[in-house]
DNA sequence: ACCGTTCCCGGGAACGGTTTTAGAAAATAT
DNA sequence: ATATTTTCTAAAACCGTTCCCGGGAACGGT
């Protein structure tokens, strides 16, 4: 068994509150005491109980973070920025997958682990009122859910701009048939990437063509194959594609080859997130960065100047985002419709 | 504040034993009474406090997992697969990462954190003797580290196997001139695939040259296209390359590409570990599959057995291999040596 | 020499639970 | 009806820490 502070107490010949004092630098303890505690400390190889002090002091030094997978990695690049800055700080992080069911775990989260704060990264909320129920008792810091209903904390990228951009620098290279295969509407942040598209298609008095808007849940489930195909078989193939993340750009552009199309030459592709391996396809994938590793440092920040008592000198955060051209856009070349 | 177990006993008119009783399932407490207190315990929305739980008990429900990094995709997915399994058993995770500083970082895990177990994934340990210490007192599993010096248990894949299979596949495809791009040897992962490599060019007859090997730390640090570069400079490229991850596999090919040497046509490529986006890349790549999940599942299971006081029936556990053959590899052309 | 500060240090309550002990009430046996 | 056992509950001790309070020693001023 690990040893208390009264084994110290005793060793030393002091009592534990005399102990207490040194292991938290407090002052009333002459430098002779001190120093004989100290040696005692090292002697037994002690280490303060981290629960007994979080059950008076009320803090834990740990904070519960609640991502929805690691199996995309825009979310894992927000961990990992999430993760450097809270041990930088040394507290703990407390991992938990909340992919469909955040509000259970993070019922679990605050029930059952009491932590000092709570990250979640989630797209979208079922329950606004059960968050609600929490973000008063607890620090509580929202990434990437630039959020209307819940009154908390956040940081977020800005969408709208990114699908802005993309669409513009497509437009720009002469694009007008520019298809979008959009995620489910339900997630903020798509919408706000759609919207963001709209918008720069508006601006270039482009018509807005149901025909090319694909949307996940409404349009399509979870092939990418099929939209593609449905596109190939009525001969209308736009000459651009504006898809809502990497991955699916990726299966964009698998699919088109299949059909004997080659990105850029026959179709642009832009992408969205810029994760770690959009430079290393085939053809490297121009598409909108955010700095996943930024937005995760930021959280961090606010919900840690949240535990300290302090106040946020901004209590929404929106990060711009950044067009990378790669090599998946070129003008468009002619066709002929059918 | 969050009430006590105090405010439930005084609501229900007993006293904080009984309480305690109730939320134990502890016999000894009549039916009626019984029935009050969870009555109070709902009305009060009462959640036990964890940390006084673990202070008495010595128990945490919390497991410490130290990952080198979230970079590697090989990580995340054994990542991913520990925390499904942790979370189903209703325990927490606390990770941390220890690129480097395993030893520090352990040290803070294991004193300050206080954790029922801890995994660890790291293909080295600087310090024997320090995580000696350790691994007596608290439930402690390795995974992908099939360690020799330090006596714990630990799940591994068969790396032996990986990189003959590897080498096997190119050999029997009728290459000769197959290089090797290897990691730093201080890992035995690494020393094991080149061992495999080995074996299978020994048993096939095919000189060991070592002109191709390039081992990291010794041949190269970083750049893979320093390496490639050699070889081409000197007009003497193999026909197949064996590269110790996926991800320097990719930077092989882009590389090559550069060159203007397709793959697989002028030079064939095998990967190690089957990342998800081995099968997004162009050419699909050829690689060895190992299963992240699993190893991941398989250690938090060995682990939380451990911690339930078991005995494991295996304390040695390691992963057989597979080889998934994608596309890129070919038959070996017919080159002229310079 | 006496008194008021200041500095150290020890005693004990508190934190929120669990566990042991002990005693009262109820059930059963005689 | 009384003795004995069983069942239930309250009281108290404990886990390892922090924190408040109070007492004694040392110190300086008059």
């Amino acid at each position: 068994m690990s040893s208390s502070i009264l084994d110290v107490a005793k060793k030393a010949g002091v009592t534990k509150s005399t102990v207490s004092r040194v292991l938290n630098n407090q002052p009333h303890v002459s430098k002779t005491t001190k120093e004989k505690v100290l040696k005692a400390i090292r002697e037994l190889d002690f280490h303060p109980n981290p629960y007994a002090r979080s059950i008076v002091s009320g803090k834990t030094r740990t904070v519960g973070l609640l991502v929805p997978n690691l199996s995309s990695s825009f979310y894992v690049e927000i961990v990992e920025g999430i993760m450097d800055e809270i041990s930088s700080q040394d507290y703990g992080l407390l991992i938990y997958k909340s992919e469909g069911k955040d509000e259970e775990i993070l019922k679990r989260v605050f029930y059952k682990s009491k932590t000092d704060g709570i990250i979640t990264i989630t797209p979208r909320f079922r329950e606004k009122s059960f968050v609600d129920a929490f973000k008063d008792s607890l620090p509580f810091v929202l990434i990437n859910h630039r959020n209307t209903e819940i009154e908390a904390p956040y940081v977020c990228f800005n969408n709208f701009n990114g699908g802005y951009m993309a669409a513009k620098f497509l437009l720009e290279l002469g694009h007008r048939d520019i298809a979008c295969i959009a995620g489910r509407l339900s997630s903020q942040s798509t919408r706000d990437r759609f919207n963001g598209l709209k918008k720069a298609l508006e601006e270039a008095d482009v018509p807005f063509d149901k025909f090319w808007i694909k949307i996940k849940g409404e349009d399509f489930e979870d092939s990418i194959a099929e939209i593609i195909m449905r596109w190939a078989e009525t001969e209308r193939v736009p000459t651009a594609i504006f898809t809502y993340n990497d991955l699916t750009a990726f299966d964009a552009i698998a699919v088109l080859r299949e059909l004997g199309l080659s990105v850029p030459r026959d179709v642009s592709i832009v992408g969205f997130d810029n994760i770690r391996m959009a430079r290393y396809s085939r053809p490297p994938l121009t598409t909108i960065n955010q700095s996943m590793e930024r937005i995760g440092k930021m959280g961090s920040r606010m919900l840690l100047e949240l535990i300290r008592g302090g106040a946020l000198e901004q209590k929404k955060i929106t990060i711009e985002p950044e067009l990378i051209i790669r090599d998946s856009c070129e003008k468009p070349i002619l066709r002929r419709r059918a």
